[in-house]
DNA sequence: AATTCCTACAACCGCCGACGA
DNA sequence: TTCGTCGGCGGTTGTAGGAAT
């Protein structure tokens, strides 16, 4: 037995709104706000299904949309969230006030790709384009973040070339190679894990002894109470921060999103000087100024 | 001027998780 | 515990309008 369609299709319209049935949306919703869609069509006089007149609303009609084309520094927070996130749009799409799921998704792919690839990076992967081919099926920042030990204090995550490290008081990160290895099947035993992790740990390591490419993005949560506007967040500040579990790794992504995080994106060619905004200890850059999303 | 191609984006579809009965 | 409903999400499609031929 199938799922019962959420609307009676026979009698809806479909495509594009007219300016008369947007005026019956924003009327009802005026004086009624949102509440049912599934029932609001009907209410509001409205031959629609109830999550077309959602669609319509929340990707349209709100009244505190942002119009217009994406800023540069839009286009910027768009690529690091997503570098984090992946094709999570709403999650992005929360960081970016005014602006929806579906139009960052639609910006996404018509121009912010062209845009990386123009960059040379791979903008599912965001890594260089001309990586080796065994890379193409890699591992998203988020899956990595998944495939972590459930209940992960997240008290700060560096994400550096598409591994993940957590660290939370200790000085030094252990660092967490990515695996290449493709979909999650896949299995070898355990020694030739063990030589594959080895072998890209001293890979990775060797590109940062020679100073190559740097691809290195970090994060943390801002410790509450600390001015999201503070110049100067001290690496102090962050070593203070009270342990948070969480129920879920996606949990814990999604508070990196819903808090107010501070992002520090390293691209182009490695050099030692840390921006203006993070500083560097034991190699792994950290941000010292969150940035006021 | 007519036709074809390309781009941008609004809208739809199907799936999933949360929630209540 | 199971089932049905609902809201929300991401992927995909349809189409209007502009550019190129």
């Amino acid at each position: 037995m199938g799922r019962s369609p959420c609307c009676e299709k026979a009698h809806t319209n479909k495509g594009a709104w007219t300016k008369e049935e947007d005026q019956r949306l924003i009327n009802y919703i005026r004086a009624h706000g949102e509440g049912c869609w599934r029932s609001l069509p009907k209410a509001a006089g409205l031959l629609r299904c109830g999550k077309s007149c959602r669609l319509r609303w929340i990707n349209y009609l709100r009244p505190d949309l942002k119009r217009g084309n994406f800023t540069d520094e839009e286009d910027e927070l768009i690529i690091k969230l997503h570098s984090l996130l992946g094709n999570k749009w709403s999650l992005i799409a929360g960081r970016l006030p005014g602006r929806t799921d579906n139009e960052i998704k639609n910006y996404w792919n018509t121009h912010i790709k062209r845009k990386l690839i123009g960059r040379g990076l791979d903008p599912q992967t965001h890594r260089p384009l001309n990586a080796d081919a065994e890379t193409a099926t890699s591992t998203s920042p988020l899956e990595l973040i998944n495939a972590s030990p459930p209940s992960l204090p997240l008290a700060e995550i560096t994400l550096i070339n598409g591994g993940i490290n957590y660290n939370n008081d200790k000085p030094t990160a252990e660092f967490k190679p990515r695996t290449d290895s493709g979909s999650s099947g896949v299995t070898t035993d355990e020694t030739q894990q063990q030589q594959q992790q080895q072998q890209q740990q001293e890979t990775y390591q060797q590109h940062r002894d020679n100073d190559e490419l740097n691809l290195e993005l970090s994060i943390g949560l801002v410790p509450s109470g600390t001015p999201t506007s503070s110049a100067n967040c001290a690496e102090s500040e962050l070593r203070q921060l009270p342990l948070q579990f969480f129920a879920s790794p996606a949990a814990a992504a999604a508070a990196v999103v819903a808090g107010p995080v501070g992002l520090c994106c390293h691209l182009g060619f490695q050099s030692r000087q840390a921006c203006g905004s993070c500083q560097s200890t034991n190699g792994f850059y950290r941000y010292q100024r969150p940035l006021d999303l």
